[in-house]
RNA sequence: GCGGAAGUAGCUCAUUUGGUAGAGCGGUAGCCUUCCAAGCUUCAGGUGGCCGGUUCGAGCCCGGUCUUCCGCUCCA
């Protein structure tokens, strides 16, 4: 029996950081917006993520390996992207009907009106003082063009603007200590790591001598500078991603699309996480790079929204580099196609990438862990408790160690467990207070199994264990105990 | 970014019209007990988000700012 309430989001937040699990980041300076620090158990949990999908994707596919690329990247990788020109585009909004346009659109429409009403002269000049202030990058001299002309918004109608502004998200800094031109030496905090492994690419497949189909997998910190960014650690300025670019010969891109779309959703599936709590949202509206997308998405308190994206990027990122850098991005495939009986040749591979956002997967398993538990004692009286269903291989405590008195030997009994155990998988060990309230911290924390040192375990080397979930106990032998939880965490 | 709401101890919240802040839970140290948050004792922890204004006096009134949540917008 659990306490959904509708408050759930709040107390998973509050638990998050009561428990040490994620906190606002700088927060004795008021927090910074939209960053969060992982604390203890958080830092724990994070990292079993990022390695179960590590350890899935390279370990578990011989013809998927991986890399760490640098977060700084040449400047015209974004431009090659399309990451620089599709987000350089000034916007007004309308104060009064909220309202955002790109400034250009709005003038553009400006004038068209006026070549319609005969006056195409007027119209020209409009134009071309236009594509001077953005040439200039004057917005200031933008939006007095946009008053100057009484252009209207055409939803509320009126003048009512905001001061124009560009809209990138990328963040960009400096590089290098002497800096003449500003421009010049201009770095971009990378927006996706997609593009460290296709820069990579023939690095890659050279060096591991990698066969189409081949994967490159990569974890590590993207940077997006959100104009909204809210929900907790569903949408930061900084965050982890979890992406695999699988390269394939073209024309066999549709049945890896969808090899990729059934295999991620197992991966989901493989940790216990209820099948009703996702579905696929196939994307319509496709970005500039996109033949093929789709969402899987996850039922959070605050509704359906995406964990993960699988999309078939065509050759659109390896042509682009290619051009670029004028360096070529090709395979050479030796396997033979039956159609011509010759190799299939030289070409540039297509691409189906499967990305996950780490922390959004961190807060699924939160949500999907939390619960607020109505017990009923042998008495009759009702108590709850607070526990985390983590999947026991993620959770950052794996067994929690537990002498029932801190005297009789026990405590020595216990700590050579530790010993034993330590080593293969993260232990804690407690004495202090009555062993219900050892549990119910366990609990709290997501602990999977507790153990518990008793006068019998001298007597017969026997201890019990204590299942998270259950709450059932079973007394088994203390020699076992490492090899029962090695089992269940692997 | 626009609109709405909120910010007091680690968490959840009190503090009746302005008079220099309390509780429960949690934490800590100890006693006692020993299988599901028992009891007793000890201690720690808040310049009321921050800055300014009004006032003899502000947690409370006013302005600004930061942060968070909700709706809209955005999300290559």
């Amino acid at each position: 029996m659990s306490i959904q309430s509708e408050n759930t989001f709040q107390a998973i937040i509050s638990h998050a950081k009561e428990y040490g699990f994620v906190f606002p980041s700088s927060e004795i300076y008021d927090g910074l917006s939209a960053v969060y620090d992982y604390g203890p158990y958080g830092s724990e949990l994070k990292k079993n993520i990022r390695d179960y999908w590590w350890k899935s994707m390279t370990q578990m596919h011989e013809n998927i390996v991986g890399i760490d690329a640098a977060i700084f990247m040449h400047p015209t990788i974004w431009k090659a992207s399309g990451h620089v020109d599709n987000f350089s585009d000034p916007m007004i909004d309308n104060k009064d009907s909220n309202k955002r346009y790109r400034v250009d659109h709005l003038i553009e429409a400006k004038a068209d009106q006026l070549t319609a009403a005969g006056k195409s002269e007027e119209a020209a000049t409009l134009i071309a003082t236009m594509e001077a202030l953005l040439a200039a990058e004057d917005f200031g001299g933008l939006k007095k063009l946009i008053e100057d002309h009484k252009i209207v918004c055409s939803v509320s109608g009126t003048g009512n603007w905001t001061d124009v502004r560009q809209f990138n998200l990328m963040f960009s800094t400096e590089f290098g200590a002497v800096s003449d031109n500003e421009e010049d030496n201009k770095v971009y905090l990378r927006p996706e790591t997609a593009q460290g492994i296709f820069v990579n690419f023939l690095n890659v497949q050279k060096t591991a001598r990698m066969k189409i189909p081949f994967g490159i997998a990569q974890t590590g910190k993207a940077f997006r500078n959100e104009i909204v960014a809210r929900q907790f650690i569903f949408r930061m300025r900084e965050f982890e991603q979890m992406e695999m670019q699988f390269f394939v010969r073209p024309g066999t891109e549709g049945t890896w699309y969808q090899y990729w779309k059934e295999e991620r959703l197992k991966w989901h599936l493989s940790l216990g996480l209820p099948a009703t709590k996702y579905r696929y949202h196939d994307h319509v509206k496709l970005a500039h790079y996109a033949k093929e997308a789709c969402d899987i998405e996850y039922e959070f308190p605050f509704g359906f929204k995406e964990v993960e994206g699988i999309h078939s990027r065509s050759d659109f990122d390896l042509t682009q580099h290619q051009q670029y850098s004028k360096k070529k991005q090709q395979y050479f495939d030796n396997d033979i196609d039956e159609s011509t009986g010759k190799p299939y040749g030289n070409y540039v591979p297509y691409v189906v990438e499967t990305s996950i956002g780490l922390d959004r997967m961190f807060l699924l398993l939160l949500s999907n862990a939390y619960e607020e538990e109505v017990l009923t004692k042998e008495d009759g009286t009702t108590d709850t408790r607070v526990v985390l269903h983590l999947p026991a291989k993620l959770a950052p405590v794996k067994l929690a160690v537990l002498p029932l008195t801190k005297k009789d030997g026990l405590p020595e009994l216990a700590q050579q467990l530790m010993r034993e155990c330590k080593p293969y998988f993260h232990c804690f060990y407690e004495e202090k207070d009555a062993i219900g309230k050892r549990y119910r911290r366990q609990d709290a924390i997501g602990t999977p199994f507790c153990v518990t040192i008793d006068h019998q375990t001298k007597e017969d080397g026997t201890v019990t264990i204590r299942y998270r979930d259950s709450m059932l106990q079973e007394r088994v032998a203390m020699s076992a105990l490492k090899d029962l939880v090695m089992k269940e965490i692997f």
